[in-house]
RNA sequence: GUGGGUAUAGCUUAGUUGGUUAAAGCGCUGGUUUGUGGCACCAGAGACCAUCGGUUCAAGUCCGAUUACCCACCCCA
């Protein structure tokens, strides 16, 4: 031990920084293949994968997430580089993406631009089922349509995601907050209406009265959700333009077939969201319920010094999609077995198996040998664990007669093989069979 | 930031009204006559009982604090 270990805390080498966590090499398939899932299908929507930084000058999402969110104020990552510059780790991935599609003037490849990404994201937060400080995104972004159809379009991806996946549990939930100039109708109305009654509503609904008064609409707060119901609502606000644009959005979405209810109480957090909002939610997963979310913000792009042009989009949680399956019993195919396992005994014995491990991998079939130098019963009862198809042993007699016998393991049979050049024709055929 | 719960081996847990050397299953490593796995049997490694302090002749057990984890509020994906 040298002396400097003496001082330091080991916790702080050996666990986890709180808020994070560990994709064990027995979980990562699950990972693996939702990942391939989710961008197999936005692949065959168009789309392509964007990969942005994981950190970003701070003022990015000061000006995209919003100055008074709750985002920017206490969760983010913030710190200085040496160079004295204000550096952040994304707190979410619409920023990045929009900043690097103006950045590389990728609008000028045509429109509309479509890109996907899946990339971790860090907040601040106090951690809880569902809520890490370093948590998983998968989202797609959407460029320079101001159509309904894109917004159908979008949400019916990610519906047929779900579908995909099998999952059932979980519902689509809708509603608009329309554009700047009615949503700001709206919210002098709510803080008329929830003015009236300053002294019963709870301390948090009060502070957010005049910072965004929506969040009193979702209060869990048994007298404010009483106040609530006869709050205005969004939709009786919206201007003539949104809400042609919403009652569009829905008509394509039944047209789709795709079920959802209209939930005037969504609100987003991020100050970016104009018109067409929607989450999927589910009971299953704990308080954290929303498994995506998402819509659109058609005045990011100006607000990131570009000209205007609408956008939409969503983020899905990675961990709580995986969760949700997990709550569901939803099994995913685990990952393929070893092959075949060759059994090295001695010097002449270890290295042929270990030279016609090579050779079957080279071909793409997974195979294994032994890295221990264990014995015969280890290397069986090892070849076991990991369900290996087939076993060889090699040893002296195999190495100077270039003859081997290859073992089913789970039916016992024995095939013969041959060492010399005939060993793919007659590894194959017990292979095979 | 505010609450609530939990803390014994790698994992899941037992541990009596405080009383010898802290127990089991699973997992891990090896063995059961020489070159064929699973099953069974045997053996081994593995726990400063989260940390610090207090009460007591005696603390894994009672009390306090701290830390970590889990859950909820808040907020969001």
């Amino acid at each position: 031990m040298c002396g400097i270990a003496v001082c330091i805390d080991m916790n702080l080498i050996t666990k986890r920084v709180k808020g994070t966590q560990d994709v064990l090499p027995s979980q990562s398939y699950k990972w693996q293949f939702v990942e391939k899932l989710l961008s197999d299908e936005a692949k065959l929507c168009g789309y392509k994968e964007i990969r942005t930084p994981v950190f970003e000058h701070t003022e990015l999402f000061n000006r995209s997430v919003g100055e008074t969110t709750d985002v920017v104020q206490k969760e983010m990552y913030t710190f200085n580089t040496k160079g004295g510059t204000s550096i952040t780790l994304r707190p979410e991935g619409t920023a990045g993406a929009a900043r690097a599609m103006l950045e590389n003037a990728v609008y000028n490849d045509g429109l509309p631009i479509k890109v996907y990404y899946n990339t971790s994201c860090y907040r601040y937060e106090k951690p809880q089922a569902g809520r890490y400080r370093e948590f998983h995104q998968f989202g797609m972004e959407l460029y320079g349509t101001q159509s309904p159809s894109a917004d159908a379009d979008l949400i019916c991806t990610v519906d047929s995601m779900f579908k995909r996946m099998r999952i059932t549990d979980l519902r689509l939930e809708i509603n608009s907050i329309g554009c700047p100039t009615c949503r700001a109708k709206f919210q002098q109305a709510l803080k008329d209406y929830f003015s009236q009654y300053k002294d019963k509503l709870c301390e948090t609904c009060l502070s957010r009265l005049d910072r965004n008064p929506m969040r009193i609409l979702d209060c869990k707060s048994p007298v404010c959700k009483q106040i609530a119901e006869d709050a205005p609502t969004v939709l009786d606000y919206l201007c003539d333009e949104c809400s042609l644009h919403f009652n569009k959005v829905r008509e394509l979405l039944d047209c789709m077939g795709v079920k959802y209810t209209v939930n005037p109480k969504i609100v987003r957090g991020l100050d970016y969201y104009t018109k067409t909002v929607f989450e999927f939610v589910s009971d299953s997963i704990g308080a954290q319920g929303t498994v995506c979310g998402g819509g659109r913000y058609d005045g990011l792009v100006e607000e990131l010094g570009g000209q205007a042009m609408p956008a939409l989009g969503f983020a899905l949680g990675m961990e709580r999609l995986l969760s949700l399956m997990e709550a569901l019993n939803i099994e995913l195919p685990e990952p393929e077995n070893c092959g075949v396992y060759f059994i090295g005994l001695g010097e002449p014995g270890q290295k042929e198996a270990f030279r016609l491990t090579r050779e079957v991998r080279n071909s793409g079939i997974y195979a294994d040998c032994d890295i221990c130098s264990r014995s015969l019963k280890a290397q069986m009862k090892y070849a076991d664990k990991i369900g290996a198809r087939f076993t060889v042993v090699i040893g002296d007699d195999e190495v100077n007669t270039k003859k081997a016998v290859m073992k089913n393991m789970q039916t016992g049979e024995k095939f013969d093989i041959c060492l010399d050049e005939r060993f793919f024709e007659t590894f194959t055929v017990g292979f095979l069979k």
